[in-house]
DNA sequence: GCCGCCACTCAAAGCGCTTTGGATCAATTT
DNA sequence: AAATTGATCCAAAGCGCTTTGAGTGGCGGC
């Protein structure tokens, strides 16, 4: 059923039909409720395609994830932001399409493209390295974005949500060393990730607040994995002068670090202790009275209701200036973390 | 820059144009040529909105991803399906849409608005459960779709992927009870699932065969998070008969075992065995010389390639009768089991 | 020299919707 | 009574592509 069939069942014009059923007001009340009723019982539903077509408007946004890293890894993170966003795109009516982009190069191709051939109204950016330049192709495009996560070395304004990754590891550095830590291991995400970087400053800056020089030896960046958390950890506390304390990007990296400890015969949380990012994964709840780790918090599936939220305002308004959202990170104590043993 | 344009800019008519660019064959080479120089030069892309309007195909699948259980769980194996399934959508020009269905009740609205309103040309069906009404209604409406897993008891023929879950079950209860174990724990995914449905006939077939009687106290099914793990290995573990070996349904939940196994004091693989089924996922990798888990192995990845690929097949030739594939696991022995204990 | 054929090319219709620019008619105003 | 207004409704154009059906002109065969 289409809007011609449907009209001529009513014996109205496709005008008619459609300004009733899209809420204008040049129609009376009376047709409005007749033809909203017709469209129910035939189950018509308008073709996004013509729709698309005629309004200029595609209805959806787009992510274009980047399958990167050495094996193509997916961000585990990913579902969840997803999820988060799809929530409020589908309660405003839009649909949300992806793209994979496999290697640098493609990216620009796939922005152009998605612009050119107007399949969406807007994109989300999807994690943002440092200059990223993927911010001034997508303000030349003239296509509305926000981006999840900031890039560092670009004056453009530009709309992000993000977490406040400097902070958030500045603060668990902080707790750790209040605790006697100063030997303190970083077990970073990819530096070229911005969010990597920020958090790499935050844990710079509290060590050296608190007169310790950081140790290169110390300091890891890599993808996530759980893997990569076992074998960084594991060196690590093999060396010569090895860490009480791990701090980690992600929660899968320290379930890996965790397996480390348990490995060495030592005690997470007394031994050595662990403070990680943790995204708030459904499939990984770092709950319980006492949640497993120590770890600084922030929903990303709430990261992904506000980027969205944000870009459908973009979209609507595409006057209004560039708007960016901070989130503050939630600092929980957990088992993983307890002062620093005594030296022997 | 649109078809029109390029043809004036051209001299020739927007029918040579879009033929020479879609390569039928009633255009001369050297015309041919010409006009992609063009479309290249100018950098010209066909709306989308348009081609899919003139030629009543949408060039996207869609993927419609329950949001489901207790906590609105995304499944952790999503971000590497989508990227396998992206993999082939991508390299054949096709898009992939997604929407997250909340209720049950709002599922059957999406497909049939997603038919209705023309926006995918297919659709992929995910996490089937057991007498899947959606199948029946995908038939109904004509709209081609691939089922990732199998819905039991449907005698409708229709297309899926599946992994062989019940043999793979069964040959790790197999693989278990010849190392000696006779107490097998199953902590299964959600029952209504249609692969765990079927993990567990494996294993309780695998029992019976052998001669032990499945018991109930040792059967668990819930969402696959990683206390989920923890918490039910606790419980079995301090029961009056505890297990000495469990058989997992996620690489994730069987973290939490280890966990458990870890803070009970234990050791994985000498006092108590673990086999898993691990999807592959790219930040969990199971892997090394001798990888952590021993377990049922299958690419989740490689399913949305297949998953993809044969959606394709039915969507550019509707009469194509229904295929399915069964994906066969790889048992890998890990350090995660060993000879049952003797019993004191 | 005429016909038919092949290789190209084109004008125009159509996909299903929105939206512009009238029409129509009753009610109100002058 | 004529003109204005407001409330409804409509015909038709247009969104940017594909595709049908119809020309062109050049060429060999009779």
């Amino acid at each position: 059923m289409n809007l011609k069939e449907l009209a001529k069942q009513l014996n109205l014009s496709q005008t008619t039909v459609s300004r009733a059923l899209n809420g204008y007001p040049e129609v009376s009340e009376a047709t409005r409720l007749r033809v909203q009723k017709a469209a129910t019982h035939y189950k018509y539903a308008p073709s996004k395609r013509a729709k698309a077509l005629a309004t200029g408007r595609a209805l959806a946004i787009g992510h274009v994830i980047p399958v990167s890293g050495a094996n193509d890894m997916v961000n585990p993170v990913f579902g969840d932001f997803i999820a988060g966003a799809g929530e409020v795109c589908s309660a405003h009516g839009y649909e949300m399409t992806m793209s994979m982009a496999a290697k640098e190069d493609d990216e620009e191709k796939i922005y152009r493209n998605l612009k050119a051939r107007g399949s969406v109204d807007g994109v989300v950016l999807h994690g943002p390295v440092m200059e990223d330049n993927r911010v001034a192709l997508l303000r030349e495009l003239g296509l509305p974005f926000v981006s999840h996560g900031r890039a560092s070395r670009i004056d453009l304004p530009y709309s992000w949500v993000d977490v406040n990754n400097r902070s958030a590891f500045q603060r668990a550095t902080d707790l750790l060393t209040s605790l006697g830590h100063n030997r303190i291991a970083l077990l970073n995400g990819p530096e070229t990730m911005d969010f990597a970087y920020r958090r790499r400053q935050g844990y710079e800056h509290a060590l050296t607040e608190h007169g310790v020089r950081p140790d290169p030896a110390l300091m890891m960046a890599d993808d996530m994995t759980e893997t990569y958390g076992f074998d960084a950890a594991t060196r690590m506390m093999a060396a010569e002068k090895p860490p009480t304390a791990f701090l980690v990007s992600s929660i899968i990296t320290a379930i890996g670090v965790r397996r480390a400890i348990a490995r060495a015969g030592k005690v997470m949380g007394k031994d050595i202790s662990v403070v990680t990012h943790d995204d708030n994964l459904s499939y990984l709840p770092n709950a319980g009275e006492v949640p497993i780790f120590t770890a600084t918090r922030s929903s990303v599936r709430l990261a992904g209701n506000k980027v969205a939220d944000l870009l459908l305002q973009h979209i609507n308004d595409p006057t209004m200036p560039p708007q960016q959202e901070l989130l503050e990170v939630e600092l929980i104590i957990g088992q993983s973390t307890g002062p620093a043993p005594v030296e022997a």
